[in-house]
DNA sequence: TGTAATGATACCATAATAGTATCATTTGTC
DNA sequence: GACAAATGATACTATTATGGTATCATTACA
């Protein structure tokens, strides 16, 4: 089970790769030497980070991207719900069930529960967090 | 993304219905009569919740299922090892990532921190907990 | 000995995720 | 203006995980 899928993953290596060069534009190619994505999945994946406005692209010669905002706002939890559709961890089971079809469930709140607190954490890890942290290891 | 995948759930189920039954054997088609589950899906889930201990099985005419051993001692988390490997929740991304490649990087911790949030949670959740649930609703 | 059950196992279907290919459009540079 | 270097849009394919089916073997009771 996975909390986080790839292409959730490579949006985030994407966007830290390009908030760490500031404002001079990035192109795929570039990302795809630094980072060895699968060029086609990230060009959509970029399109996408564009569509939502986490980035701002730039066609033509010299072409590329940059953050549409500063990097200590955008959250990992934006990129979750563009890629993932949110953290509804749960579909919703046990609609017909015989034994916990019942809103008071002990299974129904511990799910809400994890829900909330998968939420909280992600919340708090942003883009800026995520360079300080990569910085400090350099560091050591 | 599924927390609880329909296997695990219809193991649930089952495994809730089969204790209500105290120590009557129940049999195939009386849990697919009464939760509605694929015949042969059921089966092969009953089959796996034998074959790790969580069931008896009885061949032969008459024969079915009981617990294994009593009910507070069957936990979600039991369920959810056995049909979805555990709650690795992350796939170890970030191995060859430039930005968070980080032992102590942020979004690693937060990720270990929400396993071990829904680990605790679930081990919360034995089959007579989820029995006492749906009786207290069934006053109401 | 027949029947009603589970055991074992191989197979198929569907959906989500991951990845590829191609053509259109924009923009900078000579 | 022509060309090249970039992204935009979109349709397609591949892989994997999950969900589900089918079938024959084995056991045990009546």
């Amino acid at each position: 089970m996975k909390l986080i899928t790839r292409n959730t993953d490579y949006a985030l290596r994407a966007a830290c790769y390009i908030a760490a060069q500031r404002q001079r534009t990035v192109s795929v190619p570039e990302l795809v030497n630094k980072l060895r994505i699968p060029r086609q999945f990230l060009r959509k994946i970029l399109q996408v980070l564009n569509q939502h406005n986490i980035l701002l692209s730039h066609k033509g010669t010299g072409g590329g991207f940059i953050l549409a905002r500063p990097a200590d706002k955008i959250f990992l939890l934006d990129l979750i719900r563009i890629f993932q559709g949110g953290l509804k961890i749960n579909k919703c089971m046990f609609k017909k069930s015989p034994c916990p079809n019942v809103k008071s469930c002990a299974l129904r709140k511990r799910i809400i529960k994890i829900e909330e607190f998968a939420y909280s954490q992600f919340k708090r890890v942003t883009l800026s967090v995520l360079m300080k942290a990569s910085k400090k290891a350099n560091v050591k």
